[in-house]
DNA sequence: TTCCTTTTTTAAAATGATTTTCATTTTGAA
DNA sequence: TTCAAAATGAAAATCATTTTAAAAAAGGAA
């Protein structure tokens, strides 16, 4: 965890970027929420338990900037809001969701699986791709088993 | 054309909602306008043209209606607005789009591509999917001869 | 240290997309 | 033709996000 701030510091420090206790202090609620898919809004909430006198316009500079240096992703699933994903280390890609229609579960999937498709696009459309977002949506095997 | 329109109003008909002028306008702006990724707002300035007394919030109500139908597809690029494409007809699910990151250009792609990793992400995580979004963010044919 | 310039933060106001409200109009079945 | 339900338009409301402007913090040079 410590070692991963670090990280981030130095990834700032290398754009000339100041590792500021509020961007710390956001940084921080992403690491504790890995899994989750947290709004501006939910990472504002979040961060102001600790460090009480931030302010929301910070938190989306924050945000803004942790995307810019690729650290987080910025993903919309289609509910008016953004929300931010912290990029696994050294992931060339960003990884794939799963959206349940049926409960609005998003799960993950940190496999690749997209190899062989990029390199159809690449070849037959002359596209460098540099990056993707791919999405299910469908339903979860949680719903399938309450399923009659 | 004309036949495409007969049949989005009989499948506006069997969910028991009407083909209004407000919305056959809308729905002419959206066929002739295939290629195009409109926004909201984009379709109620192309509407006005014909039909000059529609209010944006009938074009908003129309679009909302016919991604319901799946008859459209609402995406989001990140730039803000929501985007709206027609369905091809028939089609099972949602195509795929190139987004160039130098131009901006949004190029389409109708093939489906993704039979495979949909199997394995139906079996691997047991999910039943029904859709899904797939974007790839790159540099376009047009923008790499321009390169250096 | 002290000074100075640049960056960052904050709270409030502004913006812009989308949704809601409500009075009025249109629709289509009886 | 009549009438209840559905749809519309204009305006207001809402909500996420961005901008503004003044104050605070950072950090390098003297
Ligand atoms: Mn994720
Ligand atoms: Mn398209
Ligand atoms: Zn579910
Ligand atoms: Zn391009």
């Amino acid at each position: 965890m410590e070692s991963r701030i670090e990280r981030i510091k130095k990834h700032l420090h290398s754009s000339s970027y100041k590792l500021t206790p509020q961007r710390e202090a956001t940084v921080r609620v992403l690491l504790e929420h890995e899994e989750d898919h947290l709004s501006a809004e939910d990472v504002y909430l979040l961060v102001k338990e600790k460090s009480p006198e931030i302010g929301l316009a910070t938190v989306y500079r924050t945000l803004e900037l942790l995307t810019e240096l690729k650290i987080v992703d910025k993903i919309n699933f289609g509910d008016g809001v953004s929300r931010y994903d912290l990029r696994q280390e050294g992931a060339a890609h960003f990884h794939h969701h799963l959206v349940c229609i049926e409960c609005g579960a998003v799960d993950e999937i940190q496999e690749d699986l997209l190899e062989d498709v990029e390199a159809i696009v690449e070849k037959r459309w002359n596209f460098q791709i540099k990056d993707h977002r791919l999405t299910f949506h469908g339903i979860c095997y949680r719903c399938q088993d309450k399923e009659e």
